[in-house]
RNA sequence: GGGCUCAUAGCUCAGUUGGUUAGAGCACCGUGUUGAUAACGCGGGGGUCGGUGGUUCAAGUCCACCUGGGCCCA
């Protein structure tokens, strides 16, 4: 080694290869791919096999886009809260899945297939749909191993698997075996030119003129004297089954013409400016709620309509009086449902009026379908309003209505059977209520919101007219009965669990049924396939089932559940109900929730907002680790910010926690544990001081970790950093790390306690930050980019006893305090007046009175620690009588700056080849020479 | 319209069972350093705790209403 050549070459100045700039798009995927080759993950679980579990189910993204930046946050922190709970000791199996069936695939789909021209049937949509899926479950993978995020993904689950699928079918054989599944009717979307049920997404809402008709129902028992009914859809009135009234608004009765129409008090004048009546008067008023419970006749149907309450009704347009035909529209069900109607739809798969007995023959064989020419049976519908003078006024009316995606064309609400599983049966609610006693909820309010959600629903209907699913396997004879058999659903599943689903769509009912012994009833019937598939909430909703008990290393109920706050009614209560049924309770120990990724100004993201919103679209620019630090010192319980701002405060945290490791790591570049460590009780004040501070931290964030409070382990991370590193531990030992000897046991002490303070602090960030902090743990070990254990292997750092150390810590504690509140303020004077430039300048004197708390310190502390401690080339003392209280002055340090270490010393002494430096200077000098 | 929920400095968050002039980090402004330098130190400004009313000797903290967000329904 040649000899220095400069003073500046003889210090110890900080050494690391650890880059300042992180680079993170390009040396980030590296890691990650280090970390797959190596098996970090399946390291991971070794290290823990014989510590007690920790299971977090994870619940299954749908696969039909690019993970969006919602999903990445959901990623994020499951792949954070299972780094944790690994470095603590548990073992963490996570089995990460994948929803492949629903609608939105199946739409895409199609829309695909049709554009093509091909004609195409159920198994090549399926096989479409399949590859569709497939493909991206590959993206997605990616996207979320870029994240950072370990998983086992060899046993990564798909709902589409046979297997799965095979115990969705169980699932559905255990509701059918309890006496739980029943079919009814139930209104969904018709299009009659499409013979087909739509769902929602496959409506658009068109401009439509439609006949705005008002007609009176007449009260039972009284003359001339009515209810007055406003609707647009003129040809669901031979449905109806009742008049709905709000329970709380007034009604008023309307005379004129010699009759009495009751009409919400709100609608009078604009229904009698419809209606013509150039003189009316009011007669008497009551609430909704008293007109209920009467009966009134239908117009022209041999029928009574009951009045009935519902909190739906508006006073914005029509009557107050609304016409109610539950086979024909969803809040219509539901009050029929209330009141025990028959869910009555009297139209055929063409919308033609069925020969029910009940419909005029007039009417029989008559399309509701609206032509150019408007819909055959409006206009006989209102043919007979007008004969029987129950037609009051009408005219044409502009509005949205929805419309087939396909054929453009108006489409009906129209009831069709459908299949429901009972809630109440076998006192399935409650115990669902009561099994929730045994979960715990983070936030604790996601109780009560499911809580809500399980006591309101209606029963489900588990059936779609869909492809893209699992089949409901039912069979119907000619007469339309129907075989709903848990045998034979077990029988079918054992097939499916071998083949997948597509067996049903590719299969003749005989196939299928091959090998079953039917009931003897059923022997010798022409059977035909069931032709809908499931509610997709049972494919996640089995999960637990489907995963859990299906794999050895994972166990049910999960210890965690963890998603968005919209999976109280979705998968969390799918989940529950399912297991309910299964097993009797519920599938998980705890649900913890987190709300929506919002904008900066607190609203939803939305396609408006420019660029999409995708995890990539963010980790291309800003890297992983950034993206999982803003997640991470959110407060994810409630609406979760994003905004460039928000980003770029991550950007910051991110550096100064990256220069805060590549100071440390350039600081103990000539440190090695086994040679140079220095026991505690050997350490110096300050470092004892910063250890202390350490055990706080780990304290608090360890804390914070176990409420799943992770912005608050953040905040007391960046506080750490900057309050007690930045500013005081790092600014004081700069002076002994660089200007002692090498071997200096102050020197040791200190790297030895950064050795555990840059330790303690990766590993904390690990679970929140893994790349920067694996990468520092790596430049820790060996210097290099990678070592040969990853940081994801070690254990959650320890608090380190003290010992008789906490004495010199409260002693440093207190004359930090006073340097915050006294030392500070007297340099900053002397600097403002231009007569010192840096602290070294200065030499501060300390005013102590006789009854002051420091003349105790002082007696254990020297004054070259306090000069130390306030980074300052003098320390002297003066007394000053008791009750007067502490005061500090400072001025320009005395005698000559020393070129070396630039403290101010009474003298210099001249040591060859460098010239003239402190005395301290000149003696490490002398061992170098 | 209903259920659940949120609202503290420019940003992200603390603020224990109601009790002295509401805190932190970041940002901002000023300044020092140039041996953490696309870094670091020191100093400073900044909030009538979404609004209104109430309970109380005392409220960011309890109650009511209102306003504005979010999720899920309708």
């Amino acid at each position: 080694m040649n000899a220095p050549e400069k003073l500046k070459d003889t210090l110890n100045l900080p050494k690391t290869n650890f880059p300042m700039r992180a680079n993170a798009v390009v040396r980030e995927p590296a890691r990650m791919n280090h970390w797959e080759t190596s098996e970090v993950y399946a390291k991971m679980q070794k290290k823990n096999q014989n510590g007690p579990s920790f299971v977090l189910h994870d619940g299954p993204p749908f696969t039909n886009g690019d993970v969006h930046v919602g999903t990445a946050l959901n990623k994020i922190l499951k792949d954070s809260i299972l780094r944790y709970k690994n470095a603590r000791g548990f073992r963490t199996p996570y089995l990460p899945g994948w929803d492949c069936h629903g609608l939105p695939i199946e739409h895409k789909v199609t829309k695909k297939l049709r554009a093509s021209k091909k004609e195409f049937d159920a198994v090549e949509l399926r096989k479409e749909c399949e590859e569709f899926s497939k493909s991206y479950i590959e993206t997605q993978r990616s996207q979320f191993k870029r994240l950072g995020v370990l998983a086992d993904w060899e046993k990564e689950y798909k709902t589409m698997n046979p297997a799965y699928e095979a115990e969705i079918l169980r699932t559905f054989a255990d509701f059918v075996d309890q006496g739980l599944v029943y079919r009814s009717k139930k209104p969904v979307y018709w299009s009659i030119p499409c013979q087909t049920a739509l769902a929602e997404a496959e409506i658009e809402y068109l401009d439509h003129t439609s006949p705005s008709i008002f007609v009176r129902f007449q009260i039972k028992g009284e003359q001339d004297e009515y209810l007055v009914i406003w609707t647009t859809t003129p040809w669901t009135l031979p449905a109806n089954l009742a008049v709905a009234v709000h329970p709380r608004e007034t009604y008023s009765e309307v005379q004129a013409n010699g009759s009495s129409y009751w009409i919400a008090e709100q609608r009078v004048n604009e229904f009698t400016q419809e209606c013509g009546f150039s003189d009316h008067t009011i007669g008497r008023t009551c609430t909704g709620a008293e007109l209920a419970g009467k009966a009134t006749l239908h117009p022209f149907i041999d029928r009574d309509s009951m009045v009935v309450t519902a909190e739906y009704v508006t006073m914005d347009t029509g009557t107050g009086c609304v016409h109610i035909a539950p086979g024909h529209g969803l809040d219509d069900y539901l009050t029929g449902l209330e009141h025990d109607l028959e869910i009555y739809c009297p139209l055929d798969d063409g919308g033609k009026y069925l020969d029910d007995g009940q419909i005029p023959k007039e009417l029989v064989g008559l399309s509701v379908l609206e032509k150019a020419d408007g819909s055959k049976a409006n206009h006989a519908v209102l043919e007979i309003l007008t004969s029987s003078g129950a037609l009051l006024a009408q005219k044409q009316y502009n509005h949205q209505y929805p419309h087939c995606w396909r054929s453009k064309s108006p489409v009906i609400f129209r009831a069709m059977d459908q299949w429901f599983v009972s809630l109440d049966k076998e006192d399935l609610r409650t115990r669902c209520i009561n099994g929730l006693k045994e979960v715990s909820f983070t936030p604790e309010w996601g109780r009560n919101r499911i809580h809500g959600f399980l006591e309101a629903r209606p029963d489900w209907c588990i059936s779609r007219q869909r492809s893209w699913g699992v089949p409901i396997p039912v069979f119907f004879d000619d007469d339309g009965n129907v075989l709903l058999d848990s045998k034979l659903i077990e029988f079918l599943a054992a097939k499916i669990s071998q083949d997948g689903c597509n067996l049903w769509f590719s299969q003749t009912a005989e196939e299928l049924l091959a090998g079953y012994e039917l009931p003897d009833s059923w022997k010798g019937r022409k059977l035909t396939k069931g032709q809908d598939t499931l509610d997709v909430w049972i494919d996640s909703g089995c999960s637990h089932r489907a995963v859990l008990r299906e794999n050895e290393e994972v166990s049910c109920p999960a210890d965690l559940y963890l998603e968005g706050s919209d999976q109280h009614r979705g998968w969390f209560q799918s989940s529950l109900w399912t297991s309910m049924v299964s097993t009797q309770s519920a599938p998980y120990r705890r649900i913890l929730t987190h709300g929506f990724v919002v904008n900066g100004e607190g609203k939803k993201i939305s396609k408006s907002d420019g660029k999409p919103q995708t995890a990539d679209s963010f980790v291309t620019k800003y890297g992983a680790d950034v993206l999982r630090l803003w997640v991470c010192s959110e407060d994810f319980r409630r609406d979760i910010p994003l905004s460039d701002e928000i980003l770029e405060q991550a950007v910051r945290a991110y550096r100064t926690l990256r220069n805060t490791l590549r100071f440390q790591l350039g600081a103990l570049h000539d440190f090695s544990q086994a040679e140079h460590l220095v026991p505690i009780e050997q350490m110096s004040p300050i470092d004892l001081w910063t250890l202390g501070k350490t055990n706080d931290l780990i304290r608090e964030v360890t804390d914070a970790c176990e409420k799943y409070e992770f912005h608050r382990a953040i905040q007391c991370l960046n506080r750490f950093c900057s309050g007690i590193l930045s500013s005081t531990y790092h600014d004081v030992i700069k002076d002994r790390l660089y200007t002692l000897d090498p071997n200096d046991p102050l020197r040791r002490s200190t790297q030895s306690a950064l050795t555990k303070v840059f330790e303690t602090l990766i590993k904390l960030i690990g679970p929140f930050t893994p790349y920067i902090a694996d990468e520092a743990w790596a430049f820790g070990q060996s210097g290099e980019e990678y070592c040969k254990d990853s940081l994801s292997l070690q254990d959650w750092p320890k608090e380190i006893d003290l010992g008789a150390g906490q004495i010199a810590v409260s002693d440093v504690q207190e004359l930090l305090d006073l340097k915050d509140s006294h030392v500070n303020e007297a340099l900053e004077s002397l600097r403002v007046k231009k007569e010192i430039g840096q602290s070294l300048d200065a030499w501060v004197t300390l005013c102590i009175a006789t009854d002051s708390k420091f003349v105790e310190i002082l007696k254990r502390r020297s004054l070259d620690e306090l000069a130390e401690l306030f980074i300052v080339s003098s320390v002297t003392l003066e007394n000053l009588p008791s009750g007067e209280g502490d005061k500090v002055t400072a001025c320009h340090a005395s005698g000559i700056r020393c070129p070396r270490s630039w403290r101010w010393v009474p003298e210099l002494v001249k040591v060859e080849p460098w010239g003239e430096v402190s005395p301290r200077c000149a003696e490490v000098l002398a061992k170098i020479g």
